[in-house]
DNA sequence: CGCGGAATTGAAAGACGTCAAACTGTGTGG
DNA sequence: CCACACAGTTTGACGTCTTTCAATTCCGCG
């Protein structure tokens, strides 16, 4: 298996959990890192290049990730062969929880950027969620979330004309970093498969969104927004 | 609150869990008898009819809840007013699962037909969930279960064309009980809030449907469908 | 500088939404 | 028991949106 292969090589070695920095923020939150003395079996971490395979729909593997770095598609292949994606992984987000049940992935698991992941057994986290409530706690939370956001892709992605959907999708990935709303958008295939639209009518609207001035490159995919004119697209413009 | 009176009205007193004949398929499967001694808050069960609102999106309830008969919607409104239906309940299912996290409910919960449910607080479950492994196992496979069926609706119900949506819904909602395939469909207005489709156009196919033959009436609302037709539809035709 | 994949654009056909009218059946009151 | 009223369903006509298929342009990369 190709990506099987890439996956080790991508190995960057053992993480140092106790001094990861995304520690506190993440599943583990909570944890002491006396309690990564626990753990026997090393986590290891891997890289991933955007269109590598972290995992497939249907594979059995007892493995779970956080993503430290990157993003991931979870995708459906459909009977036709098309795809559709139905959620994102962003850094510090958990996926692959089916395996702490002992259940196949749901979905492929495609890298969409460059990407760092820690690979998490399922045995230990299991362990650790019964010792440690808190993660426990988190555990749920994550998988409620997971749950949250997949009600929200239905309804703001999958709902209404296309042009409200990817109103609704770059609002969804604006956010403002000091210097005003900016967004990274994806190759037009990317945006039509999350909102369940052609290609062409994806790179149409991006087209015509542009041109309005409604959004501003400001270099190779990344654009300046006007977050009030796509808000009153999204509703019922 | 209308509906809060109509709760209450509907009570039908406590549940004997012990003797619940749907015990060991749902929930609590795994508990034992004894178990339920431990219980100091009782159980009740209430009742709803069609239309009636068992909790609303944005409240806050300590209370989960199965439903031991009937159907139940989870609702979305669009800033439009229009409603999306995000995923159903059925027999022997839990939803409220928010309030295991202090969480408000995350939809409107609505009754589509005479339903029959228990009340279970969540402070109860959340300390039968730390005491037993498997309640808590179980616990997670309803996440991990009803994440599972907002992905397919996503990937079935809102993807394509029209008719393949409404195919794919009666292939959905169809199941041979010895005498064939059957289904009970609902109105065309829910039908269309389920595919995010129009009523007019649900209304369309379904007669279509009706005239080529695919469904034959057997009663009101209920129909004998033809399963291999429809699986054709439901891919490419 | 040229190659190749991605993005854009055009034209025509088809699907879907919208608005309005006719129809059905279900329950209610006379 | 019948007739009426009302809500849900069906159907029609029309306009708009989206897809489809094809051609062209753009852009990153070797």
């Amino acid at each position: 298996m190709l990506e099987k292969i890439s996956l080790k090589e991508a190995w960057t070695g053992l993480a140092d959990c106790g001094q990861c920095a995304i520690r506190k923020s993440v599943l583990f939150a909570g944890l002491e890192v006396q309690d990564f003395g626990k753990i026997h079996d090393p986590i290891v971490q891997i890289e991933l290049a955007p269109g590598d395979t972290l995992y497939r729909a249907g594979e059995r593997s007892p493995r779970l990730f956080t993503l430290r770095k990157g993003l991931i598609k979870l995708v459906r292949y459909l009977p036709d062969g098309t795809q559709r994606i139905v959620r994102l992984i962003r850094s510090t987000d958990v996926t692959g929880l089916e395996a702490l049940l002992d259940k196949p992935y749901e979905h492929h698991a495609i890298a969409m950027q460059d990407s760092e992941l820690c690979v998490l057994p399922a045995a230990i986290v299991n362990q650790l969620s019964r010792e440690n409530p808190a993660l426990h706690r988190e555990l749920l939370n994550r998988w409620q979330r997971a749950l949250a956001e997949a009600d929200q892709w239905l309804t703001d992605l999958s709902t209404g004309s296309a042009r409200q959907r990817v109103a609704r999708l770059i609002l969804h990935l604006t956010h403002d970093d000091g210097d005003g709303p900016r967004c990274t958008l994806f190759s037009r295939e990317e945006i039509g498969a999350m909102l369940g639209i052609t290609t062409e009518t994806a790179s149409r609207i991006v087209a015509d969104f542009r041109r309005r001035g409604i959004l501003r490159t400001i270099e190779s995919k990344r654009y300046e927004v006007d977050t009030e004119a796509l808000a009153g697209l999204a509703d019922g413009g």
